[in-house]
DNA sequence: CCGAATATGGCGACGATTAGAGAAGTAGCA
DNA sequence: TGCTACTTCTCTAATCGTCGCCATATTCGG
């Protein structure tokens, strides 16, 4: 590990010279430009990013906080987010708060530390607000869920309420007439929106709201898939929390010999990859994905420069239409 | 941001002495240590991780390097490493590869510059031993798949051999005389002795070795299986590279009517999350994600703390039986 | 009153960057 | 030609924030 003065005593210059060549902060004359580069060469000299960092008082380094890294919906958004940094020039730390507030607390605390340019975070905690506030971290993007109060703050969500409304038109065109809902956790916007949609469409329709509360897992799924045959065994329609519920549910439907889609349609929200690899292939809602990690990147990079940047964003949602839906007959 | 000057200032001592109470390095007096603790408390000061890491030449930072975060396999692994790395008091850099070579290497050089204490490396390149020879970096612990050559490396993967003699005699004990492998990619350890395994269980048992080459993916799974149907129509039981293309080999069973497991068996390899949550639930051999990861970190801490640690480490894998195969009739 | 033990402060190092000083060269003008 | 004014390039030194060596001040026992 060779140290900027070695390069220059080699070079025959001085430190700050073999800094301009490799920054390209002024001009050089050609001759040592060329002494210089041939010693970088001649001892495989990288720079210190630490040092670096600790004199421009920025890491290039943005925190990712994911309550689990195993779920399928974060790992997307991680791939896009590392990719969309690497693009940039930024590192990733990624940090795994698995819904713990003391963890994220301590995250939170050793990304300040590490005076880390940004953090993407996604959280369950309303009580994060403060976490962050406390910290003064430069930035702080939180993709897919609100947070109350908090300093700097942007938010980047898809619109959950036209999915909600999206996902309950499709069932109502492939002709179900009793569709239940199932509710996802009403502390987050993602929950209450996407109910809200469900209702608002049933209304139009005339038809009767009914809901079973579930947590966004493939557990939750699974009893409330328990629960929803017991409670509305003429059910029709289900329109699952997100597709890791409807995964499960599709199970609890097989094992008692419903068939999907000829006795219930499904549909599930997120388009997470597993949902057209598994069969028969789900409906879903898709948020973006990739446009959101680059958003969520994009903000931080702008707040970096000093640029403007948006605090509050909103996605686009899709229908996809697969095998657990029928089409609507016209 | 208070610095540690201004700790100091504030409790009227030397920046020595709040240094010497914070990490404990030498007895201070009990009146001087209360004013410390409040001053730092009163300034709400963090120590700047970037200034101790450059002195230090620790920074406490972990590298991994994943093809594909993407994959049920590696974000399995990524999390134990995360949860593990925070149980240490280390910080986990995430690199996704996408089996660029190129993109490697500027990973692992950026680690290398970032003073990572250690690199977790996961890949499919040959070269890629070159590559770390070249940034030398302290450890490296390559999880799953071989690589020539290097200097200080440790490998950690599971024991693919017995894995291959599991699944196929786990195939022939569910009544299947016709078995064929899908081959896993020969340039990968784990490929090569998957089907060694199976080569020689069918050679004890006088069966014909049949096998299609198939790379780890949901793809791949799905040319391979097409090419079965038509190559073997006689074949009995499968023996998947991995559960990616198990998943997918039953999807395209499914679409032709067959049943599995009554008509043909399928048998997967890694166990990875989804393989049970899908419907029906895979069978499959299963790799302990958990324990690989845990290995890998804790070898680059005894060798940051200059303790001997095991070069190469087999780990055991094991048989979940589950709704693709039949049981042993005995 | 002296030597030993102990706590504390000063200072330099870690490695890169940059502001500002200084050196060298060039052009313009008397 | 000689002198100033100006440009252009390069070097020195300070800085970022923390830690640990070394020297010094203080205390205590003998």
């Amino acid at each position: 590990m060779a140290t900027i003065r070695e390069v220059a005593k080699l070079a025959g210059v001085s430190p700050s010279t073999v800094s301009r060549v490799m920054n390209g902060t002024a001009k050089v004359d050609e001759e040592k430009k060329q002494r210089v580069m041939e010693a970088i060469e001649k001892t495989n000299f990288q720079p210190n990013e630490l040092a670096r960092a600790l004199f421009k008082q920025t890491s290039k380094i943005i925190g990712l906080i994911v309550p689990n890294i195993e779920n399928p919906f974060f790992s997307e958004l991680a791939r896009v987010i590392e990719q969309e940094c690497f693009a940039r020039g930024f590192r990733l730390l990624l940090c795994n708060s698995n819904n713990d507030t003391k963890k994220e607390r301590i995250n939170v605390s050793m990304l300040h530390q590490m005076k880390a340019d940004g953090l993407i975070l996604i959280t369950n905690s309303d009580r994060t607000g403060d976490i962050i506030a406390d910290c003064n971290l430069p930035v702080v993007v939180v993709v897919d869920r609100y947070v109350t109060n908090g300093g700097e703050i942007a938010f980047v969500e898809s619109d959950h309420y036209k999915g909600g409304r999206m996902a309950t038109q499709c069932l109502l065109d492939g002709g179900c007439k009793k569709i239940v809902c199932f509710r996802g956790p009403q502390e987050f916007n993602s929950g209450r929106l996407r109910f809200q949609g469900y209702q608002d469409v049933c209304r139009e329709n005339g038809i009767e709201v009914c809901y079973i509360d579930c947590a966004y897992s493939y557990e939750a799924g699974k009893k409330a898939a328990e629960e929803l045959l017991e409670r509305y065994p003429n059910v029709e329609g289900v329109f699952a929390a997100n597709d890791m519920s409807a995964l499960s549910t599709y199970k609890v439907f097989r094992s008692r010999g419903i068939r999907v889609p000829e006795d219930i349609q499904l549909v599930g929200f997120d388009d997470v990859n597993i949902s057209s690899l598994v069969s028969p292939e789900l409906t879903t809602i898709r948020q973006p994905v990739a446009e959101m990690g680059r958003e969520a990147v994009d903000i931080i990079c702008k707040y970096g420069e000093g640029q403007p940047f948006p605090t509050e964003t909103v996605m686009e949602v899709e229908l996809i239409q697969r095998e657990t839906t029928l089409k609507k007959q016209s």
